[in-house]
Order: C-alpha cells, then sequence, then structure tokens
DNA sequence: GTCTATAGGTGGATAGAC
DNA sequence: GTCTATCCACCTATAGAC
C-alpha cells in the first residue's frame, strides 16, 4: 500500500476519532469504535498511533486550535472595548458550537489535560483587558485580575447552558441575548 | 439474617458507594466496585437497589442536600442584601468544599442528572434576588434573569476553580478573597 | 500496513443453591 | 439476603501470518 494510502488512513482515523469524541465525550471515547467508524481493524490503529491515549490527545489538540481561531476573529473590531465585548462573544460562540470540545479544555477535571489560566490563550484575554484599562474603558486595576473575573463570567454561563442548567431562559438565540446583557451588567461594575 | 443488619447493609453500600462516586465521578463508578468495598457481592446489590442507575440516583439525592445546607445557612444575616451575598458566598464553601458532590449537581452532562435550573434551589437565589430588589439595594429588573445572571457568575469563580484553571490567584484564602472581590464587582453593576 | 486470533481485563445483570 | 457461578458485552493490547 502506498505511503499516501497511509496518510489517508492515518488521517480517516483522526477524523473518526474526533466524530466520535464529540458525540461521546472522553469517557464512552474507544479504540475500536474509532476503528469500525474508520473501517479498518483495531490493531490497525496502533500502526499510526501509541494506543488510546494518543489518539485521544491528537483529537485534543486540534479543540485548542479551534478555540484560538475563534477567539482571533475579535481582534478585527476597531477599539479595545469592542475587542474585550466580541472576545466574549466569541468565547460564547465556541462554546456553544463546539459544546464536547468545550467540555474538554474547560471542564475536565485537573491534572488530566491543559491549563488554560495560564497559557498564551489566557493571555489574550490579559492583553485585550490591559488595552481596556489603557483606554480608560475599564476602572484601573490588576489586568489579569479583572480578565480572570470576566473569563470566570462567561465561562459561568456558557458551562451552565451547556450543562442544560440555563433551560430557563429560553433558545440559543435568546440565550445569545441573556449573555450580552449579562456580560454588559459585569461591564457596567468594572467600568471607571 | 435479622431487618436491622440488612438494613446496615443499604446503608454501608450507600455510603461506599459515595465515596467511591467522589473519588471516581460518575464515569468511572461501577457497582462491583462499590459491592466490594462493602463486602458483599456484586449480586446482593440488586436485593437493596434496582440496579447501577438506581444506586447512582441515590448518591446524588445525597448531594444535593448537603448542598441545600450550605444555602440555608446564608438566611441568619439581617438584611436582604447581606443574605444575597452570604448565599453567594456558602455556593462558593459548598464547591470548595464538596468538589465531587458540585461536579456532579453543576457541572455533568445534561439529560442524565438534576435540573437545578428550574427547582426550589434555583427559587431561593431568585427569592434573595427580589427581597433585594424590594428593598431597593439591587436595580428594578427581572429578578429570575438577575438570579441567572449571578448564579452563572459565581459558578464561573466556583468551577473554574475546581477545573485548576485559576491557580494563578494562589491557595484557598487567596481564592475567597478574589471571589468576594470578584461578586462586589457584579454586584456594583447590578447596584440602583 | 493490515489482517485474524487471542490474551486478559473491565463491567452489568441473572439463575439457582443455601 | 446472600452467595457462587455464569453469561454476555465491551474494552486495550499484542502476536504472527500475509
Amino acid at each position: 500500500m502506498s505511503v499516501r494510502e497511509s496518510q489517508d488512513t492515518r488521517l480517516r482515523l483522526l477524523q473518526h476519532a474526533r466524530d466520535l469524541y464529540l458525540e461521546s465525550g472522553p469517557e464512552r471515547f474507544s479504540l475500536r469504535e474509532v476503528a469500525r467508524r474508520s473501517d479498518v481493524s483495531a490493531a490497525a490503529v496502533y500502526r499510526h498511533f501509541d494506543g488510546k491515549e494518543a489518539l485521544l490527545r491528537a483529537v485534543c489538540e486540534e479543540g485548542l486550535r479551534v478555540f484560538s481561531s475563534y477567539l482571533l476573529r475579535a481582534l478585527k473590531e476597531t477599539t479595545s472595548l469592542e475587542r474585550l465585548r466580541a472576545a466574549g462573544d466569541m468565547y460564547r460562540r465556541f462554546g456553544i458550537e463546539n459544546p464536547r470540545d468545550y467540555r474538554v479544555i474547560f471542564m475536565s477535571t485537573p491534572g488530566e489535560d491543559v491549563d488554560v489560566g495560564s497559557s498564551a490563550t489566557f493571555q489574550f484575554l490579559v492583553d485585550r483587558v490591559s488595552e481596556c484599562i489603557k483606554a480608560k474603558a475599564l476602572a484601573r486595576g490588576d489586568g489579569l485580575e479583572i480578565a480572570a473575573v470576566i473569563w470566570a463570567h462567561v465561562h459561568g454561563l456558557v458551562s451552565l447552558r451547556l450543562c442544560g442548567q440555563l433551560a430557563v431562559v429560553g433558545d440559543d438565540d435568546a440565550f445569545t441575548r441573556f449573555f450580552l446583557r449579562s456580560t454588559d451588567r459585569l461591564l457596567k461594575g468594572l467600568a471607571p
């Protein structure tokens, strides 16, 4: 079999692994099921990945890449405050549109996964906050702490929604409006 | 074997089930392991519970009872705003002191567990908010929506902390102070 | 690289003796 | 009520033929 076909198999495994992950979450993820969907035997997977954990890791890395791509779209706004608000809204969109990825990144047990709180991704939010403070769009204060407050707030909204606990606000459109009102209230508390 | 000893077995099963649950979470929870820890055969469990799911349900109900007991302590405060702030802080304490229970109640996948958002527990928070509005300690508005905003905020702080994502703020005491500053900022945005 | 076959483990649930 | 024995399903991983 050619090298090209072999790479296709690897790619197919990765895509089906991602599908299964998004459907079933990390717990019910199984190497055999990925193999079945990819029309290869379970043993064949070991030619491409070092077992289940390696396959799982590859899937997670893809999720983080997608998350970053959402956040970066906020930079197209023109003012610092608009960029901050857009970052929050992109965070919401990522969570609602990629619930399984969101759970993996932000709702898993500590120790086994990525630490976003001390990563380049979090630094992105700190930067948005800092430029707002500099532009007097937010009250003076510790940029890192204020970023953490904002992060917790948007995460609280998104994660409760993903757990089905905010069904009371209505459908996804109603949630979006609720999200924007809610973050605006927080920003009011953070204003100069 | 006497009725009393049989009830003891049931209780022992429930306690070990709870322990296992708190250690391993809902995913790795297994009826057989509970039986092992309780020194009975796996089959014996079926004399006391209708299988794994029923056992799991019994464990979750206990967690909710503990959570309620935390919240109710907030009622000993004298003013409406103090009661609201105390409710938030009790929420924090419950999460930090009972992380596994917290995860079960507020961080599990939808469909399989309790819906707090439309429960008596959430109504408790709505009541705290409503009395603050009536006392002009909060701006006028939809009590239910404002309660949801506050809930999401404290949940965001607690759940990120439990996932190890807010390690940046320091130890548990530092987190407590951070939590209080953060909620005060939100309340400032909700003030009249 | 892929296959089949297999080893060895987890788990849930039931039947029937005691 | 509890046990042992059992069945069945699922899983990870490896060995060896092709």
